[in-house]
RNA sequence: GCGCUCGUAGCUCAGCUGGAUAGAGUGUUUGGCUACGAACCAAAAGGUCAGGGGUUCGAAUCCCUUCGAGCGCACCA
């Protein structure tokens, strides 16, 4: 918002010389010389060939021309080798505010085309317990997802079960041969048994055959069906009941499985296009492109013995929303390790045109590895559990304070929510990162509980005195101040940037510093005795404004607040 | 072998479409609750941005290269 009304200026001032470039204001990477700068003096100067001091006194001294300068300014000026540092006016600051305050979504420039995000995120497999390893995609996917609605466009999720592949038919096998019928089939039975068939098959290949047989036939939808609709059913229930807690939610539960319908239709295509192609017996796609500087691996759309692979169904899930949502953007939220994979079935879907219109983007995360560096594995049983996971980190919360035993159990749960997700959204989702249950678990610092500490000891201020926005003075008071209310103008490039980089992070990054600079405020001056009506009117009106905003952005990162702490 | 990602303070990480003196948290040291919530605030110390070269007015950021780490490469998902 200030940054394109003084890029605006500045842009005028410079086309007004005969200079044909858009200059760009930023935030000031040095405060205690100015508050936005502007160093695009640097280009001017390459471009016309004239000595950057001369372009940038120039531009300066336009500037200072236009009409109203001091409704904008306190001061502009050229510095050293070519920076133009701008210290803007209370004015400009309070305006802002005030038009903050009273338009929707802070005055955020809501898109001329709503466009339409199908965003795929979550994918458990129903065969494998859920382990600590799955939170990331299904916050980080949460996020961009509630990031994406906040900008104004249409988001449409699908959680994309993992619900028809091998580890299904392990399972089945196992039921078999411990002679368990379907309906005696328990979610306890299942987390113990994936992990052993798991090693099973990694040594009997006799074994693995049949279990790949028997989910050849449920693919088929020939035979095992009862097994399979149970093990799903369960399995699904419990990955709702934990999703809840995490407050995640889909629009869509489809699964692999609702893919297989469109394989047929696929296959058709890739055929009619020529795009399939016999090796070793299995169908395969052929990817490369002559421009292609390294050389990519075919697809494998069916395998030699008939069978699909994920790559099929995927390929068949896209073709599905194509048809059924027509949307813009498809968006993966998965981890980093499958970047080939979509790769490959992005290249199928573009040059075969089953993706139409949409553009397809892999929004990759990073591995959560345990204390070794390495990624846990359900195969090897030892995996924290989800359950566990929330379990350890609330008590380790609850005995942090004795009063903390007192707190309601929603506040507390809210509580352990905004640890676990404010530890994890502020990290760069592209990253691995080692999971530490210490780390999962503090309090103090740039956590969760700091957020919403700041957020609850604000508003005991703001419901004593009922600001009004609309009486905000002209003033400004101290440095403290003047911060807090520059920080909070930095909203809409946050916002926007989180947008575009689909990273949950930057609005992390906002939220936190707005809190310290609130609390930094809140410390060196004493609100709530002001003798001067005018000066607590300011007062409490900028932080209602900051503790709105961090209310609506911590909703972006699926954070609640408490009642109390 | 081919490819992808990465290497920033003791530890965990921001910053990467090039900008001025590289930032947080944590840990360490110190000060602050008879003023609105001390899960807080104020301050100090802590860096050859893995090494080397290049591009340029300017490089943690772009390019090349060496070293180191992780991951992926045909019928698992």
């Amino acid at each position: 918002m200030v940054i394109d009304v003084l890029s605006n200026i500045l842009t005028d001032a410079s086309k007004k010389l005969g200079y044909e470039e858009n200059l760009v204001v930023i935030k000031s990477n040095r405060p205690n010389l100015c508050d936005y700068q502007c160093d695009g003096v640097f280009n001017l100067s390459k471009k016309y060939h004239k000595n950057p001091i001369t372009i940038g006194e120039e531009i300066v001294e336009q500037v200072k021309k236009i009409e109203n300068f001091n409704e904008y300014f306190k001061s502009i000026e050229l510095c050293k080798p070519g920076f133009i540092n701008i210290i803007i006016s209370d004015t400009l600051i309070n305006k802002c505010l005030i038009s903050m305050d009273t338009n929707y979504k802070f005055n955020l420039k809501m898109p001329n085309q709503k466009l339409t995000y199908v965003i795929d995120y979550g994918g458990p497999n129903v065969a494998k317990p859920l382990h600590v390893g799955h939170m990331r995609p299904a916050i980080v996917g949460e996020s961009i997802k509630r990031i994406i609605n906040y900008v104004g466009h249409n988001t449409i999720s699908d959680v994309h079960l993992g619900d028809i592949g091998l580890p299904i038919g392990e399972i089945i096998y196992a039921c078999i041969k411990d002679n368990i019928k379907p309906n005696e089939i328990t979610l306890d039975y299942l987390n113990k048994v994936y992990p052993m068939m798991s090693n099973i098959i990694k040594e009997d290949e006799e074994i693995k055959e049949k279990c790949s047989t028997i989910i050849k036939s449920v693919q088929e939808r020939k035979d095992y069906l009862d097994y399979w609709k149970k093990i799903c059913e369960i399995s699904v229930q419990d990955i709702k009941r934990l999703y809840k807690y995490l407050d995640v939610s889909f629009d869509y539960w489809y699964g692999e499985s609702d893919a297989y319908d469109y394989i047929p239709k696929v296959k058709q295509i890739l055929e009619e296009k020529n795009l399939l192609v016999d090796s070793n017996g299995a169908k395969v796609v052929f990817i490369n492109e002559d421009l292609d500087k390294i050389k990519h691996p075919p697809l494998i759309f069916e395998k030699s013995n008939g069978a699909y692979l994920y790559e099929s169904s995927d390929i068949g899930t896209i073709y599905q929303r194509t048809k059924d949502f027509n949307p813009d953007y498809i968006l993966y939220v998965t981890d980093a390790r499958q970047s080939l994979h979509f790769t490959q079935v992005f290249r199928v879907c573009e040059k075969s045109g089953i993706s139409k219109n949409a553009k397809l983007i892999h929004l990759p995360h990073g591995t959560i590895n345990g204390l070794d560096g390495k990624p846990y594995k359900t195969r090897s049983g030892e995996t924290p559990k989800l359950d566990n996971l929330f379990k350890e980190v609330k008590e380790i919360f609850i005995s942090k304070k004795e009063s903390n035993k007192n707190m309601k159990e929603n506040d507390i749960n809210i509580i352990v929510n905004s640890i676990l997700k404010f530890a994890d959204l502020q990290n760069s989702r592209d990253k691995d990162y080692i999971f530490d249950i210490n780390k999962f678990s503090d309090t103090q610092g740039k956590t969760g509980p700091y957020i919403l500490y700041t957020y609850l000891r604000m508003n005991k201020i703001i419901e004593k005195f009922s600001p009004n926005i609309n009486n905000l003075s002209n003033n400004i008071y101290n440095n403290y101040d003047r911060e807090l209310r520059i920080g909070i103008l930095d909203f809409h490039e946050y916002i926007m940037s989180a947008f575009k980089t689909f990273k949950p992070s930057i609005v992390a990054d906002y939220i936190y510093n707005i809190c310290v600079l609130m609390n930094s405020f809140y410390q060196n001056n004493h609100i709530s005795n002001l003798e001067n009506k005018e000066k607590l009117n300011d007062w409490v009106s900028v932080i209602n404004l900051a503790n709105k905003i961090i209310k609506e952005m911590l909703k972006l990162l699926i954070i609640d607040i408490p009642t109390e702490m």
